[in-house]
DNA sequence: AGGAGCTTGTGAACGTGAGAACAAAATCGG
DNA sequence: CCGATTTTGTTCTCACGTTCACAAGCTCCT
């Protein structure tokens, strides 16, 4: 949860219509997990068993739900379909989001070549790199172009969605460049913390930090008995700075 | 935060040695701040330079730190290269751990070719795939072997930590052969909610789920003014079960 | 040596999130 | 039509996480 943006000084320090960040996360699972029971033909489904299907337990569910209205009947459960539709639509992907992917190398060919994506919600309306060896290239049925475009591509489909898949090297100019384009949020693979103004939003995808966190609970869970007493700072391994999924040769 | 490990019904919900679940996934972020600052020559920070650095404010990273032992010298600030190490071996990537990624497609062939990898206390063992025509190609320095061959590797490299890209389909089939194996530590990719036994963790990275969230935020920032007010179930989105990134044809 | 000036480490206040438990509302069977 | 049963929506309580604020401790200068 990485909000940037304004946090007025209001009495309840919830958003506008007061949907707690923790609860906005879980939405989009809620989605597929109607999603899945209705392609299985599951027409009402209780707190339960979308729970469930969810992952998380019931009352959370519920509370959950509860912040977006009434929209379950008791005694019976929810329509899978209507629930659906209120989810999505709150959710805002009932509507079209125009995206522009920024550095085209492993994971940005990687994302560009995702096929089950314009169908859902976002389109992706640009591939960007600045290394012209890249420039042109197709992938998919779009092509790559030069970065310098990006004002113009911004402007024309009025993108408000940036993905950053850059080395960590030049992500934070990329960043600079999006939000002055015109770009309202940015979802960030590469590894660097970007700052941005107020107003816009980032999240951050990364690999590496993922990879720790379960590096964490793996040493807590076999080697408790013997760790070397707070050693003398022993050559250690090349911990360095771009461990994350940054790919191409970027802005 | 996905833990799925034992929680003892002890009084202080705090596992072990007792580091917050929210402290242990910032160390990642703290670790590569003081490898950028070392990088630059930077022998000394204080506490407001890192927060800086991290992307954090300075009295969460005290408090962080704290968890860990008295590192710091008031007055001073934080020793960079011990801090670091320190960070390192609480995390437990002063070690290496081995690796295996499972489903080739898009996305595990990023992962693959990814090079700053083997190098940063992860290191990759295996690439597998059930698809035949997979099985063979060379990645870097990698051949993608048989999915078949699974069990055999997690024994005799010791893997404890399963890469899961497969698409969703076979992702919960992937996950049970992975601990069935001994892999105690999972990172999913794939858009599904996977059970595990106790005693393993999961982690899942969700590029559909970011951008969902990403595209609630934005939806407040403009649209504000006319959303259609419950509306009765138009002809919606194909808002479908697989929007993350799963490639290949996996297990 | 002693005081001024920093910076850490932590106790306490506050806010947010999770889970248990229950009352309200709906269906269904007789 | 009424009671039994089911399941939601919500209230209450507790745990967790964040932030503030300050005393303890270190260095440096005079």
């Amino acid at each position: 949860m990485t909000r940037a943006s304004s946090r007025r000084p209001g009495p309840p320090t919830r958003t506008e219509r007061g949907i707690p960040e923790a609860t906005v996360a879980r939405l989009p699972v809620y989605l597929r997990a109607l999603t899945a029971l209705s392609d299985n033909g599951i027409a009402t489904a209780s707190s339960e068993d979308l729970a469930t299907a969810a992952g998380v337990n019931s009352a959370k569910l519920r509370k959950d739900l509860s912040y977006l209205g009434s929209y379950g009947t008791r005694g019976v459960g929810y329509d899978v379909e209507y629930l659906r539709y209120q989810i999505a639509r709150e959710i805002g992907v009932t509507q079209d989001w125009a995206v522009v992917i920024v550095g085209i190398g492993n994971l940005g060919h990687a994302l560009a070549n995702y096929s089950g994506f314009g169908t859902r919600g976002f389109r992706i309306v640009a591939l960007l790199d600045a290394d012209p060896k890249l420039v042109g290239e197709r992938i998919g049925d779009m092509e790559v172009r030069d970065f310098a475009e990006l004002e113009d591509i911004v402007e024309r489909d009025r993108v408000s969605i940036g993905v950053i898949t850059t080395p960590a090297g030049p992500a934070q100019e990329v960043c600079d460049r999006l939000v002055a384009a015109g770009v309202t949020s940015i979802l960030n693979f590469a590894p660097v913390v970007l700052s941005v103004p107020d107003g816009v939003d980032i999240r951050k995808v990364d690999l590496s930090i993922e990879l720790q966190i379960l590096a964490y609970h793996e040493q807590r869970k076999s080697g408790e008995a013997a760790l070397p007493q707070v050693p003398e700072l022993p050559a250690m391994n090349g911990l360095s700075d771009l461990p994350s999924v940054g790919g191409g040769v970027g802005a």
